[in-house]
DNA sequence: GGCCAGGACACCA
DNA sequence: TGGTGTCATGGC
């Protein structure tokens, strides 16, 4: 019996080649990009990270001794500037107070205590978590989003009201433990997404609407 | 002009 | 515990 989740993955991964994701230079970008991203369209974090850079706002140093306001209006395109610049403030306060400003010390904590240690920090959520884990910390968690769950509820392997916890847990054990595996899947889902099966099903031309319970049944295009 | 985008949190019942 | 409102910009 084949792995359904190891199938799709072959299937997006022929289609769709390597992903290479985080689009980052540095794990300290990776970590505020995923902050930044939080509802929001990836090119507008684009340029609030440009904005960053511009600024030499992109260390943990100048981060932490940055005024909120400088902070906002440099990642002000991202969207809830207020709100995210509050967020990564935390972030950095949290990785001073508990690693001294080392995200390298930081991930050397194991992942299950660094994952609830980060789940605690304000702002941090379970996605900002598992992406921060996983694409800065090279860490092998799987990042669930809204594309993933709308995606395998409508291939039928997931229920729709399955929650974060859930979702995760289906991957990680449905999985092998690799955090390569991890990185490219959650990335391929996302691509495959921002193609294919936005809120509105497009599964005309999808590779996946064969599987697809939506697509089968007709219920869209 | 409306919809959508790689969420999280506060508040309330 | 679950539902709802709030936060906000920019592309299409």
């Amino acid at each position: 019996m084949p792995n359904p989740l190891l199938s799709i993955f072959d299937a997006l991964y022929a289609y769709y080649g390597p992903r290479n994701w985080w689009p980052a230079e540095t794990p300290l970008e990776v970590c505020v990009g995923a902050i930044l991203t939080q509802n929001t369209n990836w090119i507008n974090v684009e340029k609030a990270i440009a904005n960053l850079k511009q600024g030499d706002l992109l260390s943990v140093n100048s981060l932490n001794e940055a005024s909120l306001e400088r902070l906002a209006d440099a990642i002000r395109p991202s969207g809830y500037y207020n709100i995210k610049a509050r967020r990564v403030k935390a972030f950095v306060e949290w990785l001073y107070v508990g690693y001294g400003g080392s995200l390298e010390n930081m991930f050397a904590t194991g992942l299950y205590q660094l994952r609830e240690e980060l789940l605690g920090v304000h702002g941090i959520g379970r996605e900002t978590c598992d992406s921060i884990l996983l694409y800065a910390g090279n860490q092998p968690t799987f990042v669930v989003d809204a594309y993933t769950g709308r995606l395998f509820s409508r291939l039928g392997l997931i229920s729709g009201d399955c929650d974060y916890e859930n979702i995760r847990r289906i991957f990680m054990e449905g999985l092998p433990r690799d955090a390569q595996l991890f990185n490219e899947y959650h990335a391929l889902i996302v691509h495959h997404c921002k193609v294919f099966c936005r809120k509105r099903p497009l599964c005309s031309g999808c590779l996946l609407r064969e599987r697809c319970k939506e697509g089968r049944d007709g219920s869209s295009n």
